[in-house]
DNA sequence: ATACATACC
DNA sequence: TACTGGTATGTAT
């Protein structure tokens, strides 16, 4: 596969793959995906768009032709020494797994839709999208049922949904919120990685290990009536209290999480436990508190693992992976190889590379290929990399 | 060293 | 009418 060198890929999956793959999708339940799919190929006939679709696909399947014929002069000798190198890479990265690390992957739900409708609350029970008619950043929840979804054309998405409505995007103001959010991801992990404006991956290792001494004060934080500006200087002033201060060994309290102090007005502040989990819950909340936006979480050992766990429970909720081989092993088991499939193969081989062989899930490619350490592709790898050499120098 | 191709959001 | 644009990495020559 790796020698098959023609340059006929697609970009990413190509369009009529991709809406083939148009399952999985958070908002997707009980939506007619044949009748979207209809208007989204009638909308697209005779383009010029999809006629260079069409040619890429055509190409595409011309190289899988090729490596069929390939695979059938592969001898038995060659498939020898091809398994022997599998395995061989297979003890390596498994010799090489690292689990001790907690990485969060943090993404925000619908982000700049989710910004506009905070903005305009007419927008709010509409199904609504950012972008143009030529094409949408992203769309609200509501959009996503009628199958509106990011990287659409706008003129199709209103095929699909005639009332929708499609706000021009901010940059400035998406930047800006984007700003406040990363201020709290930096009390979490000042070498955070961010991704994109609305996503970051974070390294909780270290500050867990602070926070198992902090005092239930450094762990409190304000419901905001979102009116008063002062609301986010309040909790700031409480994360700068020094851990180290408090040495001593955890307080009774520290095991009872998510309780409540109530006020003779009812809640308003929020003490969270020192976990993993409630760490990221308490990232969560003071991100909604500061800008009423809300964002999902996963939790993993690395974060290839991270990113998928936090589409999880997406929206406004967050997803734990437990650091062992085994929950490792049985939650990559039946996931679909579509998020995850740059496990196998070279960065931009990976989708025309692994399609021909119709492997749904990571188990089903486990087992054609045999092989049983697939949590660690080179894409992720290389980023890392790059925060372990960023982390060096802030140490040195 | 450069241009071109691919990926991600 | 209309199928992104900014930024990164990877590959070929």
């Amino acid at each position: 596969v790796r020698s098959t060198k023609q340059q006929t890929s697609t970009k990413g999956e190509g369009y009529l793959s991709r809406m083939a793959l148009n399952d999985n999708k958070a908002g997707m339940e009980g939506l007619d995906r044949d009748k979207i799919n209809k208007i989204i190929m009638e909308s697209s006939k005779g383009s010029k768009f999809y006629e260079n679709e069409l040619k890429k696909e055509h190409q595409v399947n011309q190289r899988i032709e090729k490596m069929m014929l390939q695979k059938a002069h592969i001898t038995e000798q060659q498939l020898k020494t091809a398994q022997a190198q599998v395995e061989m890479t297979a003890s390596e990265l498994e010799k090489s797994r690292d689990l001790s690390r907690v990485i969060v992957h943090v993404d925000m739900d619908a982000f700049y839709a989710a910004v506009e409708m905070r903005d305009c609350p007419d927008l709010k029970d509409k199904p609504m999208a950012v972008g143009s008619m030529s094409m949408l950043s992203t769309s609200n929840y509501h959009a996503r049922k009628y199958g509106v979804r990011a990287a659409m054309p706008g003129f199709i998405a209103k095929k699909l949904c005639p009332h929708l409505v499609i706000v021009p995007c901010n940059f400035d103001k998406y930047k800006s919120v984007s700003n406040e959010i990363r201020e709290i991801f930096a009390d979490y992990d000042p070498q955070f990685q961010p991704v994109s404006l609305d996503e970051a991956y974070l390294d909780f290792t270290e500050h867990l290990e602070l926070r198992i001494s902090w005092p239930e004060a450094s762990r409190t934080h304000r419901y905001s009536s979102w009116k008063q500006p002062e609301h986010q200087q309040e909790s700031e002033a409480k994360e700068g209290f020094s851990p180290v201060l408090f040495e001593d060994s955890p307080s009774s309290s520290q095991s009872l999480s998510n309780s409540q102090t109530a006020d003779a007005t009812g809640k308003t502040t929020e003490v969270f436990g020192t976990s993993v989990e409630e760490a990221v819950r308490e990232m969560r909340f003071r991100i909604e508190q500061k800008t009423m936006l809300t964002a999902s979480a996963g939790i993993a050992p690395n974060m290839m693992l991270a990113k998928v766990c936090s589409d999880k429970n997406k929206p406004n909720g967050q997803y734990r992976l437990a650091s062992n081989r085994e929950a490792v092993m049985d939650f990559i088991q039946n996931l679909p190889v579509r998020k995850v499939y740059c496990i196998l193969v070279q960065k931009n081989h990976k989708w025309s590379s692994v399609h021909p062989f119709k492997m749904r899930t990571c188990n089903c490619v486990a087992t054609r290929f045999r092989f049983s350490v697939l949590f660690l592709c080179a894409g992720f790898r290389h980023r890392e990399g790059e925060r372990k050499d960023a982390e060096c120098s802030r140490h040195q």
